[in-house]
DNA sequence: CTTTTGCTATGCATAATATGCATGGCAACT
DNA sequence: AGTTGCCATGCATATTATGCATAGCAAAAG
């Protein structure tokens, strides 16, 4: 059973006349004769009875056009939905993100969601090397970093933006309320809570060389690896710390403030990485070559 | 895409690989080759990444192949189905009979349904006219009738047995207790209940005519229209009636009994009617054609 | 009662398609 | 470097589908 017969039969069946359906269908009748006779040897089932004047199913006619009908919707929609697949409009896209690049991680899903509303997104956050390991073994389609974090061959990366790192106080700890940029010098003797990351260590190298030129080494009280437990610890008094400036935007509600430090400048880029070693599907292409239309913001 | 190309490309993917599924389908390999890209060309995306060693399903690729293999097993189903429909053991027939009939059409239906257990069986009761009309409007496939209770055109008939038509008594209304057959002398003054019946007519006839040959009317106290009312009217003390004999085996826990009455002797056909004119699906022409296994007996 | 009409079925030629064979190109393993 | 196993391509062939002309048939029209 091709699907061409079936196409053939339901016409046939719906016109209630070979020629009828021939000429429906824009093809000689005699053809139509054949294809049907064939179906029905095929089957070894006679699909219609023949009269002088036209043709009428035969009971078991009856029920392979019902079914048949359902067949070929069915096959349509496959091949619809194949299609949609292969163009990219549908899929799934698994995506990680450093809690860091959330800012600049929301508003490109969102904006690409917006575009292509039938993918599936998988999102969650992740360490440096938890993402580039899950990137690696495909579990992961794409992952937002810091620019550096990656040194694996065949990930691609695309900046997103860049942004400064800046001092997070909050009101209480800020060695000088009101005051933007601050100079180094207040930061002697103020507790710091540094973020240890790969991508981050050329900001203390610089922080403690410019302190040092100052005459104080700054004061140290914690080390933490993840953004948001800085940020946490900074909200509970521990002391201040740097993180680039964009995540202040994801705490509107909190105390937290980012403020520039006088002499002290590292920026530090938002990518989007992937790996163009493995296959990609359509989606994920489209995912990672995603351009957001010009005037949305970086929070959206 | 037609079903070909779908079986094609299932086995490839199954297989993972393009020559061995040439291999498994004993088909040259280019033609794989060239049958997946036509495949691929008409959706308009790939299905499988070429790799040097081997091939590997894209997204796209691994939706077709699980949706493919339903769609393949969903068509062998309804071939199957429609072969079935075809061949007769699948389908549905409709049945009337006659109350008088139902001893032989019980058995009858009963061995067909054994022999066929996937026909839909619809069964009912009626009346000769009812039976007949139906039957020519299509409504019925089948009907069970005493012979003769017919003369439409295009009706074909078959007989199914015999029985003589026999005076039904209970253990109350019987003038002769015990004895079998009873002379149709004793018949005189003995209240009757008639069934009023074309094709028992031919009998109240006989019945008249010998008794008045013996000097005596019978006395008709009643006349119905159905056998239950009858062996109803004669169980309910009215007085006895003349009926197939066959009838009082589906009473076997009631008090009626058959006895025959010697010099009267009329037989009546229990004959299986259906209409040739009309088209009938191949599960009515194995139920028409039907021959039940020899040794089942009438009750069954 | 014959003719016409509308339908399906068949024979024959042709075009489209699928299939097989031989071969090329490519990368991995020996 | 040679071998092997894979997929892709060109060409010839067999199979299949399609179109045209026509036969057969019965109902409707004249």
């Amino acid at each position: 059973m091709e699907t061409r017969q079936l196409k053939l039969f339901c016409a046939v069946a719906e016109e209630g006349s070979m020629s009828g359906a021939a000429r429906k269908l824009h093809i000689a009748q005699p053809q139509i004769s054949r294809q049907i006779a064939q179906l029905e040897q095929e089957l070894g089932v006679q699909l219609f009875r023949r009269g002088n004047k036209g043709i009428l199913l035969t009971e078991a006619g009856e029920s392979l056009c019902l079914q048949a009908q359902q067949l070929l919707s069915s096959i349509d929609q496959t091949a619809l939905y194949v299609r949609s697949l292969g163009s990219g409009i549908r899929g799934n896209v698994r995506i990680g993100s450093l809690y860091s690049t959330v800012p600049y991680a929301m508003p490109y899903i969102k904006a690409y969601h917006e575009a292509y509303p039938q993918v599936e997104l998988y999102i969650r956050l992740g360490s440096p090397q938890e993402l580039i390991s899950d990137l690696n073994k495909g579990e992961l389609s794409a992952v937002f970093l810091r620019s550096s974090s990656h040194d694996s061959v065949g990930l691609h990366e695309r900046v997103l933006g860049e942004d400064e790192l800046k001092l997070i106080v909050t009101p209480q700890s800020d060695p000088m309320p009101g005051v933007d940029p601050i100079p180094i010098e207040k930061l002697e003797n103020i507790p710091m809570c540094l973020l240890r990351s790969d991508d981050l260590w050329a900001y203390h190298e610089a922080l403690i060389k410019e302190c040092q030129r100052c005459g104080f080494s700054p004061r140290i009280v914690c080390q933490c690896f993840d953004t948001p437990m800085a940020i946490q610890l900074v909200q509970a008094g521990f002391g201040v710390s740097f993180l680039p400036a964009s995540i202040v935007e994801t705490h509107p509600h909190s105390e937290i403030s980012a403020k520039a430090v006088k002499g002290l400048s590292v920026r530090s880029c938002a990518v989007l990485v992937w790996n163009e070693n493995v296959y990609q599907p359509s989606s994920v292409e489209r995912f990672t070559s995603f351009e957001p239309r010009p005037g949305q913001g970086r929070i959206g």
